[in-house]
DNA sequence: ACCGTATTCAGCGCG
DNA sequence: TGAATACGGT
């Protein structure tokens, strides 16, 4: 087993994989088989005897446990690996405050706020300590209180840190820390944590708690964490703290692929590791598996511009492949149009699937070109990262309710839901129980629960209402135990009327949340089911699974989505962030312009520039047999068409590596076969970009391959209702209206297969067949 | 309580 | 441009 094991690994790799005593860093070049170290190194400590219970393993994601813990399993053939600790810093913390979170006066069901519930909260607090929200703006006061509690800040302390009440008050927010207590009071009256809390909790837990602290140093032997440049501070202190024992730590990563510093990642916690830990190995993974040789050469050239690196090659003995490719077009538009020709020129070529095809963006907003033209094309596509399952309004409600019924101090889902469905609880009466709670210093519930006895100067009528509301939550709350997930949730759902209001709503919106709120019911049917067990009469022997236990399951989880396993044939697009840590055959890496990518906020310092050029490396490197990077010369920005010139990324591409647009004869123009009538103004070809071009001696290039000619002048001048005609890509039809003169005029025809067209006459590829 | 309109804001995003 | 929220009228 173990001999087998080896055999599939280079000499760098086995050497990380067989150090498993002391501290050890493996840099893990892009494509250099990671994933195949971490896994078999795990595999090893287990076939050497290691009881999994006693490993630790740090993951970036969800999915990269999963991922992990899958192929473990297949590797070692038992079911033991099951038992290793493994998952995200979040779900592995929350996982021990659930235990010992009553050290810090957190019972066990405490909630955990997303980062909706928590700007929520905050917009309150700046509300009723009567801020003006457009100063105290809640995304801003978040990152403050967020980049606080990384750097393990209490409210106390940062109120007496000069340097950040000073900057605060020169950034004219001198009530920054009293909403950063009120806020930390808040969450703690409502049991909850927000996501910062379940690592700076943790951190608090492991440094007050000495018993604690032996506890989990000899439970967990062996630690090993994935991504190691992307940790922030408190999480490198909770590493630290529960390694200080044996050092049987292991961490993973590259610094070249750091692209997180912008919410607390701190690429000195890699850079650094040697300093921390002067007894330790470190193992180099240099050769590349995944990219041709042009592919690793284009991101080699390229971050060689960084300064902050541990030095390593990056080398591969892969094939050449072809030149990185750059795609200039006019306008965003455009972009689009070329992107998605490139996709099926090629994918008809080589007869590929759609999934070898990914294109990378640096903002979600760039998508909509892309997606455009990929379906006029009729080419399946997915984006990813958009608004996830759990985000989405009428899950979030439902969630809400089951947050309630397990914790009713949980006041953010309390506002949620105690007025949805309308049960008229309006404003008005809401703000008297905020009022009240404060007033009294107790939660919202408390104040609800004893509505006689809290002094809730409310009338009659709406008094009814929220007893009502209160004994229907208790009424659930009483079944919390007794009764199993799927048919709590189910009774929840409809007596609570959800189901009901959402049935009415028949718009596609209306039917779309109808449908996600039966998934996540089914959700929670598959996880009541599975994990029941039965003796052989099939009789149900375990305990039931109850709403609360789910709530855990899911609590932390984002990504639902992967799970269309029967739909995989779709070209990816998403941001660069999105896409690290995956591959594909062939990448186009869009947007390519000076205050785009590099972004424009990142110009004015050498980190986070140096940042912007790891996104682009990680970029790069995602690519296995072909690249493409394409920029626009004018792109519709915040509503404005603004000119834009490549970005200093593409030409710091060593030039061996890369092919620029050939020169072209003639043929000027952009054609725009799908173009829609009427839609916006062409920009005209003169911008920095292009006299950017122009200085590096490169050459204009046509735009899109013409496979056909734009009609005639003469075919369009003749051109008149009735007559049959015949499109390049729509094929056959009837002109059914003629509008407009010359260069404007314009058609409505009847297609045979695509129905009816406007098409704009100097732009189609129209041929008359009569 | 609810709906349509005005206004504002826009960076990537793990848990 | 367009999504998300605030506002103001019924």
């Amino acid at each position: 087993m173990e001999k087998d094991i080896f055999k599939e690994l280079n000499e760098a790799q086995r050497k990380a994989v067989e150090h498993t005593e002391g501290p050890s860093m493996v840099i893990a070049g892009a494509g250099s088989g990671k994933t195949r170290v971490l896994t078999y190194r795990l595999a090893h400590l287990l076939n050497i005897g290691v009881d999994p219970f006693n490993v630790l393993a740090l993951t970036f994601t969800n999915k990269a446990a999963r991922d992990m813990k899958e192929r473990i399993l297949q590797l070692v053939g038992s079911d033991d690996a099951r038992n290793v600790w493994m998952g995200t810093f979040h779900s592995i913390f929350a996982r021990i405050l659930r235990v010992e979170g009553h050290r810090l006066g957190f019972p066990s069901n405490f909630s955990i706020y997303d980062t909706e519930d928590s700007k929520r909260l905050i917009r309150n607090i700046v509300k009723e300590m009567k801020l003006d929200p457009k100063v105290y703006n809640p995304n801003h006061i978040m990152n403050r209180i967020s980049s606080a509690k990384t750097s393990l800040t209490t409210p106390h302390s940062y109120s007496e840190n000069a340097e950040a009440t000073n900057a605060d008050t020169m950034a004219g927010k001198p009530q920054t820390s009293a909403i950063y207590t009120r806020y930390a009071n808040r969450l703690k009256k409502a049991d909850a944590m927000d996501f910062d809390d379940l690592l700076f909790n943790t951190y608090i837990l492991l440094r007050d708690f000495p018993d604690v602290l032996y506890k989990y140093q000899k439970r967990f032997k062996y630690i090993l964490v994935d991504e190691y440049q992307d940790t922030n501070h408190v999480q490198y202190m909770i590493v630290k703290s529960l390694a200080a024992d044996n050092e049987n730590l292991c961490v993973v990563g590259d610094d070249a692929q750091s692209i997180y510093a912008f919410r607390g990642a701190n690429i000195r916690n890699i850079l650094n590791f040697k300093k921390d830990y002067p007894d330790h190995s470190v193992f180099k993974l240099e050769q590349n598996y995944r990219s041709t040789k042009n592919i690793v050469n284009a991101a080699n050239s390229v971050i060689e511009n960084n300064k902050d690196q541990i030095k390593k090659t990056i080398w591969t003995d892969n094939d050449d492949g072809k030149q990185v490719e750059l795609v200039r077009a006019t306008s965003d538009t455009e972009e689009g149009i070329m992107v998605a020709d490139a996709i099926f020129r090629e994918k008809m070529n080589g007869q590929l699937p759609n999934s070898d095809f990914a294109i990378l963006y640096r903002t979600n907003a760039q998508s909509r070109s892309f997606e455009e033209s990929l379906r006029k094309l009729n080419i399946p596509y997915r984006i990813y990262g958009g608004l996830s399952f759990y985000k989405r309004k009428e899950i979030k409600d439902l969630l809400a309710y089951f947050r309630v019924v397990i914790n009713n101090n949980d006041e953010e889902s309390l506002q949620r839901i105690i007025n949805y469905p309308a049960r008229g609880i309006g404003q008005t009466t809401m703000e008297k129980i905020v009022v009240r709670a404060n007033q009294l210093g107790v939660s919202q519930w408390e104040v609800l629960e004893n509505t006689a006895g809290s002094g809730l100067q409310v009338n009659a009528g709406t008094m009814n209402k929220l007893n009502n509301f209160i004994t229907m939550i208790k009424s659930f709350r009483a079944q919390l135990k007794t009764v199993n997930a799927f048919d709590l949730a189910k009774k929840i759902a409809t007596s609570a009327g959800i189901l009901r209001d959402l049935y009415e709503d028949k718009t596609p919106e209306g039917l779309a949340r109808y449908e996600n709120i039966e998934e996540l019911l089914n959700a929670i049917k598959d996880f009541t089911e599975q994990k029941i067990e039965a003796n052989e009469d099939g009789e149900i022997v375990s305990p039931i699974h109850t709403l609360d236990e789910f709530m855990q399951d899911i609590a932390l989880l984002t990504d639902a989505d992967e799970k269309d396993k029967n739909d995989n044939n779709h070209v990816s697009l998403m941001t660069v962030h999105a896409a690290k840590g995956l591959e594909f055959p062939f990448v186009y890496v869009v947007g390519m312009e000076e205050n785009l990518f590099p972004s424009i906020m990142s110009l004015n310092n050498r980190s986070d520039l140096e940042e912007e050029r790891r996104l682009f490396y990680v970029a790069l490197t995602r690519a296995m047999k072909h690249v493409t990077v394409s920029y626009a010369e004018m792109r519709y920005r915040w509503g404005n068409l603004t000119p834009c010139e490549v970005s200093r990324f593409v030409e710091e591409i060593d030039d061996k590596y890369i092919e620029y647009p050939r020169k072209v004869v003639s043929q000027p123009r952009a054609t725009f076969p799908f173009e829609k009538a009427g839609s916006r103004p062409k920009s005209k070809i003169s911008s920095p970009g292009f006299a950017n071009y122009q200085k590096k001696g490169l050459k204009r290039v046509s735009n899109l391959e013409n496979k056909q000619p734009a009609m005639s002048l003469e075919d369009m001048e003749n051109l008149q209702v009735g007559m049959e005609v015949r499109h390049q890509r729509f094929g056959k039809g009837k002109v059914i209206a003629v509008e407009g003169l010359g260069g404007n005029k314009k058609a409505t025809v009847l297609f045979n297969n695509v129905g009816q067209k406007q098409l704009l006459l100097k732009f189609a590829k129209l041929t008359l067949s009569k």
